[in-house]
DNA sequence: TTACCTGCAAAGAGTTTGCAGGTAG
DNA sequence: CTACCTGCAAACTCTTTGCAGGTAA
């Protein structure tokens, strides 16, 4: 469980000045044992609902685009009508529920070694994600 | 390469009325050898300057969703501000260029197999898609 | 004739931007 | 003091919807 000034530090050390509303949104991203996945709408609820701050949506927009240009967060790769990121910044798989719209992790051990046998000149892969959708049995 | 009249039995076997908007739209997506990726805006483009047909959003939106929920395109999940479209309905994989926002298909071959070692109680696999983010090597 | 389809314009959702006022260092 | 940050409102993009007129069967 961290505290302010250890995000203050975080905040200080990539160059972000730690306001109030940095260090909310570190506090409900941050303080956490396990990956978080959520969307800006999410995140604005939690910090209204259980920290008690209305920040406003352009101040989050900002600060989430920073702390993945930081490499804090990862955006995910899922066809929605809007992003959702991750606090797990490692490459990693998802399930994705289609019944209910929520992302689980997977663990690496949980898929198989993926062996990509095609390259192509002049790139370089940057990452490969796997996308498991699921719904409910019936 | 097929003709208008392939189309319209197609149209017709899916419970939709062969009108002349959805036939040009057939022979843009569904008169190629290869697997077609597009955004709703693509599709328009093309449309307008390779058959000189001007349809409106509006009813390109209806027709590729159509063509979706009958099964004849597929909706591909990348994080992307606009909905991109899949010729190939058939499960498979791709390779996306973040130097162009382009799509490329990877055959079965290139990819090998992937195993999902973890199950969700109550929940069915629907999909397994990886996605390979490539950029310019520089 | 009738159910279905098209196209316009308006509405909606998510996201970005411009700018005036506020705050960290 | 000065550069950076916040928040409001407006703007923007993509997508959906309502509805009047048009078309297939």
């Amino acid at each position: 469980m961290s505290n302010s000034s250890t995000f203050i530090q975080k905040l200080r050390s990539s160059g972000l000045r730690p306001t109030r509303q940095r260090i909310q949104i570190c506090k409900v991203l941050f303080n956490r044992d396990r990956t978080f996945h959520f969307t800006i709408n999410d995140l604005a609820q939690i910090l209204v609902n259980k920290l008690n701050e209305k920040i406003s949506l352009a101040t989050i927009y900002n600060t989430v685009h920073s702390f993945k240009s930081k490499g804090y967060l990862k955006e995910i790769s899922i066809n929605s009508d809007k992003s959702y990121f991750d606090t797990n910044v490692l490459n990693h798989h998802h399930f994705f529920n289609e019944s209910t719209n929520e992302l689980i992790d997977l663990k690496d051990d949980d898929v198989g070694n993926i062996k990509i046998k095609k390259n192509i000149p002049g790139k370089k892969i940057k990452s490969v994600e796997v996308l498991v959708k699921i719904a409910n049995n019936n």
